[in-house]
DNA sequence: TCTGAAAACCAAACAGT
DNA sequence: ACTGTTTGGTTTTCAGA
């Protein structure tokens, strides 16, 4: 299931980049006819390899001038506990990344906001809202140096 | 520059979702005539509100099974001490993310690696090879709870 | 697993409202 | 600013190697 040659390698290097390339000239890049890199893309789709293809839209274009790195500790390890506030963070919608952690704390979320205010408002109405939290440090991204979906191939 | 009705909004969200859509199809879904969906999505490529589109690789089908956040201090935060550090970590192809934060450390970074023994080879040659670092404190992901691109409209 | 051809489908441009 | 049409290009399926 993960064993892939140059040319599978090739497709999604280009579709990292250019997800929405036309087949015909990601055939053409990487050497095959449009149909056989038809086929290609097909089992890297549905075997999982690609996940999906999403828009990446400017947060500044969309007002969320604001990143904030979040980690959270809970009261306790059980696994009830880490469920119950997996669930609900999932709902927050200004929550781009969670992670489970080792380590001091327990959680680290990364949360996008439009600027100061509304980080209130998400730290009150949702994360200080999350169940079993404990305690909350929030750190400010002053500049983004990297932003990459993907590892480089 | 910054005023989407709720066409322009509904645009974005399904090609959040599903960013090789057809045009066709998307314009269905926002109840537009192909031609005035395709002029609407072009505006918003071109204005740089969509500022691509990509494949989105499975971590694990990748063999990139481990997520690690580090933290970094540098030894001062003058200008060109920044300068030096941003200039050497964009050329790290494992650290996907990268701030310059506000508190006690200076960087966050999210590093994929293969597994334990390629993280430590990560760390030796590049992390604590980058310019002005004093500490480094790096934390291991249990587990992936939320990772989306961009927040949800 | 590839190529090549054919049918179904889609994008882009344009004229009209 | 949207619609409908047209034209040329694209995707997908299937036969054959």
């Amino acid at each position: 299931m993960n064993s892939f040659d140059a040319i599978d390698r090739s497709i999604m290097r280009i579709l990292q980049d250019r997800g929405r390339i036309s087949n015909a000239e990601l055939a053409e890049r990487v050497g095959l006819s449009p149909s056989a890199c038809s086929r290609r893309l097909d089992i890297l789709e549905k075997s999982g390899t690609i996940s999906g293809y999403h828009a990446r839209l400017s947060h500044a274009a969309l007002d969320y001038k604001m990143m904030v790195i979040v980690h959270i500790s809970l009261s306790g390890q059980f696994a009830k506990t880490l469920t119950e506030f997996e669930a609900a963070v999932k709902l927050c919608p200004n929550v781009l990344v969670c992670y489970l952690m080792s380590g001091e704390y327990d959680y680290i979320l990364r949360v996008a906001a439009k600027d100061l205010a509304d980080y209130e408002r998400i730290h009150r109405d949702w994360l200080s809202a999350l169940p079993h939290v404990v305690k909350i440090n929030s750190g400010f991204a002053l500049r983004e140096i990297i932003d990459k979906p993907n590892v480089g191939l």
